[in-house]
Formats: C-alpha cells, structure tokens, sequence
DNA sequence: TCTGGGGTCCTAGGACCC
DNA sequence: TCTGGGGTCCTAGGACCC
C-alpha cells in the first residue's frame, strides 16, 4: 500500500467565455445562443460564446468582416461593459480564495491556485467541488486545470475547456509525452506568432518536441524565457505563484475615436480628458509618475490618407500625481507631435517610472503641494459618488462628438443601483 | 465606412566612461 | 598619425500575455 502523495499542484482556473457569460447572468434569454462581445468602440470581437464559435466567428475578428455571419445567424451582440465585468471578476476570485489563500490573480477571468496541500488522489474531487461552488455562487462557468507547473496547468485548462467536465488534472501521469505531443507548440504559454515561426523553422510543431529539446540549443538560439517555458514543460518550476499583489509600473488611458479628428482642438479635448483618467488611476493607487508619454497616431489599416504616428515623452523633475500638472505637461507633448491634415483614429497617454507616495518628498515639496493634493482628493471623492467626470478641467470638452461607438450596451451595471435586476415575490 | 486596451519583461544598441 | 575595448546604464521597441 502506498503512502498519501503531496506533491506541488498549481491550478489554473479560467472562466469560459467570460463575458459573454457576464452578460448572460443578467439575461436568461441568451442562454444556448450563440453571443459576442465587442472591444471598445464596437471595433473587434473579443468574447464568443460556444454557439458563435460555432459558427465559425473568429477571436480578435473586426466586427464589421463578421457582420454578415453575425446578421444571417440572428447572433446577440453587446458593447462590452467593463465595470460589470470587473465586479464579476471580483466575486469569482473572492469565491476562489476560500479554497486557498495563496492566490494569483492573472487577468480579469483567470486566477492561479496552490493545491498542493491536497493529495494526490482526491486533486481532481477538489476540482470538481471548485467549478460547482463557483458555479453556484458567481453563475460563472469555469475550466480548470491541474499540473505541477504554471505551463502545465495551462495546457491542462487548455483540455479542459474541450472537456464535459471541465476539469483536467495532469497529476501523476506517467508518461506526458503523450499528452504534449497533442498539443501544438503555438498553444503553449509564452509562444506566440514569432517563436512559433522560429520554432516550426527548427522541426518543433509540439509541446513534446518543445520539452524534449536541450536547454543549451534553447538558450542559445531564442531566449531565457523559451528555455523557462521547457524547464516548465519537465514539471520543473521557473514561473512563481505572484501572490502578493505588486504595484503597477506605468499606466495606460489610450482610445480609438468613435469618428476620425482633424481638429487640433478636438485631440487636445480628448488628450486632456485621457489625462484625467490616467491621473485619477495612478492617485486611487496612490503613486505618481515621473515620466508622461503622450502619442497621436492615424489608423495604420488605411494609409491612402497617408499613415502618421508620433509621440512625446515628458520627464518631470519631481514626481507628481497631479491632474493639473499632467494634463499641462501632455497638452504642451501634443503641441509638438500634432501635424495637421491627418485623420487622426487613436490617442492615448501614459504615465511611467511610478513610484510610492513614500519617496516623493522632497526639498521643493510645499504647502501648495498639500492644498493641491486636497483639491485632488476631493475631485476624486465628487466623482467617485457622482459619477465619472462629474468634475472635470474644461479643457477636457464637453461635447466629446469622438467619443467610442458603443451601440450595444446592455443596460446592466451591478456598480449602478437602478440597474440592479428586481425579483418579485409571488 | 468600420480593425481594442492595458500590461510586463527582455534585449539590442547607443551613450558614456575609463 | 595611429583611433581600443570593456564595462555600465538607459531606453526604445519587440514579443508576449489577457
């Protein structure tokens, strides 16, 4: 008789299809139907349901190409809802740390769980009981996937999701080779377009091959990321569970206009008010940025208007997490960028080189800093219970005609009260 | 006509110094 | 007139992720 096994058991739990998921938690009517969330500004699809899979509609796809599938099949579509489905997101995750605290957080629908402390035997019970709790709690479905490694449990998950079940453990196998042969070398983590090419260039099409190869040749002929990504496919752990949730580095607010700008002063309105969200993140978090990077770029899919893109980075002498200064710094960045007679379809704005509030004192620090930092605070708190841009700068406009196309919200937003759904009693 | 947004990490190569 | 080469630091851009 053998002793009870312990050995390190990482889970990936990914939720399917995640928003469109959300979105049929509010709207029983779309269950069974094939559904698909759009990116911002209606520009892409991003979420399919198993029913648009289906069909043959493709991730990523822009939507108009899909249109005609779209309209022929009577397909759901929905603008996607960001705040709706970070508060799911939310509720999964705070469901997924009663199973273990040691958790990684990876993206909005995908969390990294330690089971190590359950054995061998019973892992893929605890699985089992992880969907159907999340099931049950959230209305989520989930796949999950069980390995020794980070890389290993993704492709777990990767089987999982073609499985009923849903869950796929690889623990205890024998011989793996013969799952990984299944698997194509572009499905592994960290393997993308280009190490794909390089990789088919060198006869490896699989995860088998992958794994198999020496790390010497790995290292010496690609990176220290693809000889990790092998180590991980021998169940040799390079990737750590991120457990500790790290501050961010730098912060992005950047859009695709709902229509094309010409105008100087449009692109100033809509900088200053990318601006103001970028300050507002990096305040909620309490850092501030050295470094603000301001760019403007044309659609790079049309050049017969003549392609342009360029931006500007502003290093400040001091730190600063200041609307006023920020905007200020990436106003006097576009002035310098802006060319006129192009269309322009995308602006954004960046802050970098963050760091904590802790650092930032110094000798020029002053009292106007403090009355500045509590005009800010109470900026943020207004808009916090009153809505976004209750108050704002004027130049961020007013009229924002740019804005991105949204035509197919749901009404649904569980941040927002009078959208709640009722529930009569009978 | 219409093609998302927000991150991280790595590396080659330039600038600079001795 | 001959114009080295190694080390460090930084950054822009590429690749990848969801």
């Amino acid at each position: 008789m053998s002793s009870i096994q312990y050995t390190k058991k990482i889970a990936l739990i990914d939720c399917n299809s995640f928003y469109v998921s959300c979105e049929r938690l509010f709207n029983p009517k779309i269950r069974k139907k094939p559904v698909v969330v759009l990116s911002n500004n209606d520009g892409c699809i991003i979420s399919r349901s198993n029913e648009a899979k289906a069909l043959g509609i493709k991730m990523g796809e822009p939507y108009f190409k899909e249109k005609n599938i779209i309209v022929k099949n009577n397909v759901q579509v929905f603008s996607s809802n960001y705040s709706l489905y970070g508060d799911i997101s939310r509720r999964v995750m705070r469901t997924l740390k009663r199973f273990n605290s040691d958790i990684e957080v990876y993206s909005i629908d995908e969390a990294f769980l330690d089971l190590s402390n359950f054995s061998d035997d019973e892992i893929e019970n605890v699985g089992n009981e992880i969907r159907s709790v999340v099931l049950k709690w959230t209305g989520i479905p989930t796949s999950i996937g069980i390995a020794k490694t980070k890389t290993l449990s993704k492709i777990a998950n990767h089987i999982a999701k073609k499985k009923q079940s849903g869950v796929v453990s690889l623990i205890g196998i024998k011989n793996i080779d013969l799952i990984l042969e299944k698997v194509e070398i572009n499905d592994v983590w960290g393997v993308g377009k280009q190490l794909t090419k390089f990789y088919n260039q060198n006869g490896i099409y699989n995860a088998k091959q992958l794994k198999n190869k020496p790390n010497t040749w790995i290292k010496k002929n690609s990176n220290v990321l693809s000889s990790r990504t092998a180590m991980e496919l021998r169940g040799i752990t390079c990737v750590n569970l991120e457990t500790k949730s790290s501050k961010r580095k730098s912060c992005v607010v950047s859009r695709s206009f709902g229509q094309r700008i010409e105008n100087f002063q449009e692109l100033r309105e809509a900088i200053a008010g990318y601006s103001l969200n970028a300050s507002e993140k990096i305040r909620s978090e309490s850092l501030f940025a050295k470094s603000i990077t301001v760019f403007i770029r044309t659609s790079s899919f049309q050049d017969r208007h003549g392609f342009y893109s360029n931006s500007k980075r502003i290093d400040l002498p001091i730190a600063t997490n200041n609307s006023i200064e920020i905007v200020k710094a990436t106003l006097n960045g576009l002035e310098g960028i802006f060319k006129n007679g192009y269309r322009y379809q995308k602006a954004g704005v960046m802050l970098s080189h963050l760091s904590d509030s802790t650092n930032n004192k110094n000798l020029f620090s002053s009292e106007r800093d403090e009355k500045i930092n509590s005009l800010m605070k109470s900026i943020d708190n207004t808009n916090y219970r009153y809505g976004r841009s209750t108050l704002s700068l004027a130049s961020a406009g007013v009229h924002k005609i740019w804005n991105s196309k949204r035509q197919h919200c749901s009404k649904i937003d569980t941040a927002d009260f009078y959208s709640l759904p009722t529930i009569k009693a009978i």
